[in-house]
DNA sequence: CTCCGAATAATACAATTGTATTATTTCGTT
DNA sequence: AACGAAATAATACAATTGTATTATTCGGAG
């Protein structure tokens, strides 16, 4: 949160500190503001992936790298998200980071795997739930701390890896 | 990292303004070695769980528990941990927060477990460490953002169901 | 065209904060 | 006891920053 200062953000966006104060009468509301937008727009993105219309498993597949930081672009998003919630935590702001829909997206998915057969059935579908998810964000955030180690590559083969593991045969073939 | 001025941090430790100063002359020295004292004290807990004498499930069980934030402390740890990440990425600073010591240890004990037979065989050793890795942390992090929701039954459950999904019967029978 | 409010700009103000300076105290050594 | 260096304290200074104030410009409705 550094350079996120009124003046920094004023500049850059051709303003004058007057004008922008205009629109945006406190930082805590310019920053709000822009979280919102960096949620909306994710948000956006999760739907329009969750509405393709292909094969289960490869959809699957696609769902989840589209989750990951696969890019530079995902990559500085995820570098903000992180700056803004450790910026909310310690400003003691009732701002919400939460609920960018990552959850709800994995258990549909999941769910619907496992009504079409493509998921193992002795596996526990709440239990399987939290574990992707949690693994995809271990695997984002790993990304994020050491891009050099968990590349693009590491990323694909470990999701496909995983997804193999819960999968049956059939769903993959 | 918003209240970490030098000011509180004299305040805080008794001494003035000028005292402090002369042990550390910059703010980025003090964080620093705020910093160096955390890793410290996480690798020593580290160290002493990977040299317990117990069978090696329950021994896996327990030391990737201590490595989540299954206690105010440990979460209050992680709540700092990303704080100076954080803080660190935006500043510029040359101070490198990797090398926790966690990947090697997660390595050291799953390589152990498939010597011993304890994995089962038709997995891949390589990507069951970064999975298992990635899997914590990622635990770590959703416990860090939603407390009520990963609470300490639920991280033993998902910890307890991979290690098993991961293991022969026989070890942890 | 005129007028009025929105939009923009420039400047000011107070608070915080990192760092520097200077003076004073403490304490072990000779 | 005396000296000197380390330790501590108090104050000062400059920079940054959020916010407020005031003035000016713009653009459309009447």
């Amino acid at each position: 949160m550094k350079g996120a200062t009124v003046r920094n953000i004023a500049q850059e966006s051709g303003l004058s500190l007057g004008a922008l104060r205009h629109y945006f009468s406190t930082q805590d509301e310019l920053l709000d503001f822009s979280m919102d937008l960096v949620k909306e727009r994710a948000a956006a993105r999760i739907y329009e992936l969750s509405r393709l219309e292909i094969p289960i498993f490869q959809k699957a597949l696609k769902i989840l790298l589209e989750l990951l930081p696969t890019d530079k672009d995902k990559l500085a998003e995820m570098e903000v998200w992180f700056a803004f919630n450790t910026h909310y935590r310690s400003s003691g702001s009732s701002y919400n980071i939460l609920n960018d829909g990552i959850l709800a997206l994995i258990e549909r998915m999941l769910r619907s795997m496992k009504e079409s057969g493509a998921l193992r059935p002795e596996l526990d579908c709440e239990l399987e739930i939290e574990r992707l998810y949690a693994l995809i964000d271990g695997i984002a955030l790993h990304a994020y701390l050491d891009t050099k180690r968990v590349d693009y590559e590491q990323i694909v083969k470990l999701v496909t890896y995983h997804m193999r593991s819960i999968c049956t045969e059939e769903a993959f073939s």
